[in-house]
RNA sequence: GGUCGCGUGGCCGAGUGGCUAGGCAGAGGUCUGCAAAACCUCGUACAGCGGUUCGAAUCCGCUCGCGACCUCCA
């Protein structure tokens, strides 16, 4: 397996060559959604870039085992009823079970998921499903002493771990600032430091989602279950754990804490950390308004929007951005997407009809090098794609016969370029085998009845086919050669 | 206030010491019944001010602007 890949690690705040801790295998972990309301923009970033990882590590590859958690619990609402799981409160308010809630939203979630070509994860843990695997983790947290019960809640003493270990680590924030930090919050006064978080929090009564434990009848705090679903699928120690920039602190750094505490190793060796989403410049909130949910993208049923983007140009416009820089959202850059991703793929159907020739003017190997030397910087795919419309210039030369490949390197060029859009980068016209069989046949023939039109300059009903199909969005179009045609893929 | 990051041509977005990133939009041309596509050519950008250097968008400093996190938001 003889490749450079460097991947920017958030624990170092450097590149480094990745190095699996036992190879060929891979682990990574990645925060995925609470479910408690439909995704929006800002989720589709995290899981188109851990996506393209998990594709580019494959394709070297690597077997790689990818989870994905569902949090279905646990997460309080701090805004207004203090101590309210925010799936139990949206429950509450709609009369359902909570369960039902986080089904409802799980499947929504899969569903625009599937839309953009979002590979499933190997596993997806829900943090309801490992009650148990928590409690141990708490359990073994509070024998090592890093952990202290108060009235039936369980707290993650920071200053008692610090003594042996840096918190802070991941997030460089400063062990003695935060706990000098005052800032009061409700519920806040069973804690021995504001710094210390929840491990288990004793449930009210109208709180809905709760377990029996050995502390009280509640539920496990928010950093647990991704530190107990880690390790019980990847083990004490694995590769790689993904998330949103905005998880960094407290969310991550508390799962280092955790892990520690309970078994005593450095649980990650690479963290990676997408950055955030804007739209029009503006960040990206439920309070502002502007959080799109990705079926009104799809339906293009928003005030911001001008028009649908569809889920291709979505992942398309995300792959664009590289993962650790901010992606700002707005129309023009939006259909400036959507016309790039229309020529990348309409160059994939013209590459399957090229002819090789008798001998090669360039060498795709080269080019194909390039990629390699694109996404092994790490996961540059905006790089990548520059480097793919230049496939797609030569694959236009190859058909005007201006540039030429023998057999063998026409078929070095053109897996490569369709691993890297397809398989890789997991852009695709979204058609079915037979759909596209008979589709081409029609079209065939529909194009030869306007061709005989043509020739017999009958040109009402050359046009008149023309200005039909275009109103199926489906374009046609004359050259030396014959005549082509695409379809819209939305 | 603390920690971290960013500021690139009309828009988006790579690049991090010398060599055209790329996409979209715009202009001109080739092709063409028309149209569309494709192809060719064209903008000489790097927040501001200093400094280091033979040479800086790229390193250093300051200023301005923007953003993330600072108890549960991807």
């Amino acid at each position: 397996m003889e490749h450079l890949l460097n991947v920017y690690n958030t624990l170092t705040r450097r590149k480094e060559p990745f190095e699996p801790l036992r190879p060929p295998h891979v682990g990574m972990y990645v925060c995925g959604p609470t479910v408690y309301g439909d995704a929006h923009l800002g989720h589709a970033r995290p899981a188109v870039v851990f996506d393209l990882i998990y594709r580019y590590l494959s394709h070297l590859g690597y077997r790689v085992r990818y989870v994905r958690n569902i949090t279905d619990v646990g997460h309080l609402e701090h805004d207004s009823d203090a101590g309210e799981d925010k799936v139990a409160r949206k429950a509450r308010l709609e009369q359902l079970e909570p369960m039902e809630v986080a089904q409802y939203y799980s499947d929504r979630y899969h569903e625009v998921m599937d839309m953009m070509n979002v590979s499933k994860p190997s596993i997806e843990p829900r943090a309801s499903g490992h009650i148990i695997e928590q409690m141990e983790m708490i359990k073994k947290i509070m024998e090592a002493g890093y952990a202290y019960e108060v009235n039936g809640s369980v707290y993650f003493d920071i200053a008692r771990y610090s003594r042996e270990h840096h918190y802070g680590i991941l997030s460089g924030r400063v062990v003695d600032d935060l706990l000098t930090y005052t800032r009061e919050l409700e519920g806040q006064e069973e804690k021995r430091n504001p710094a210390d978080f929840a491990l288990w929090k004793k449930a009210s009564s109208e709180h809905i989602m709760q377990w029996p434990s050995p502390w009280s009848q509640g539920f496990p705090g928010w950093h647990l279950e991704c530190s107990a679903m880690g390790t019980r699928y990847l083990g004490e120690r694995f590769d790689i754990h993904g998330g949103g920039m905005d998880l960094l602190f407290p969310h991550h750094e508390s799962e280092i804490a955790q892990s520690m505490a309970a078994n005593g190793i450095q649980p990650v060796k690479y963290w990676l950390h997408n950055n955030m989403v804007t739209l029009n410049g503006q960040k990206m909130g439920k309070s502002l308004g502007n959080a799109i949910p990705l079926y009104d993208v799809f339906a293009g049923i928003h005030q911001l929007l001008e028009k649908p983007y569809s889920p291709m140009t979505i992942r398309f416009f995300i792959l664009q951005a590289h993962y650790r820089g901010t992606l700002d959202f707005s129309n023009e850059a939006l259909q400036a997407a959507e016309k790039g991703l229309k020529r990348l793929t309409a160059a994939l159907s013209i590459l399957e009809k090229l002819e090789p020739a008798g001998g090669s003017s360039w060498n795709p190997a080269s080019w194909r090098d390039d990629c390699y030397v694109a996404m092994n910087d790490d996961f540059n795919s905006p790089a990548l794609i520059a480097q793919l419309f230049e496939g797609v210039r030569m694959i236009h030369a190859l058909k005007d016969k201006k540039e030429t490949l023998v057999a063998t390197d026409l078929e070095t060029f053109s897996n490569s370029f369709r691993t890297w859009v397809v398989d890789v980068l997991g852009l695709i016209p979204e058609t079915s085998e037979t759909h596209e069989k008979l589709t081409g046949g029609l079209m065939e023939l529909i194009i030869r009845l306007r061709q005989r039109a043509r020739e017999n300059r009958d040109f009402t009903a050359a046009d008149m086919i023309r200005d039909e199909l275009a109103r199926m969005n489906i374009t046609l179009r004359d050259t030396r050669d014959g005549t082509d045609w695409s379809a819209e893929t939305d």
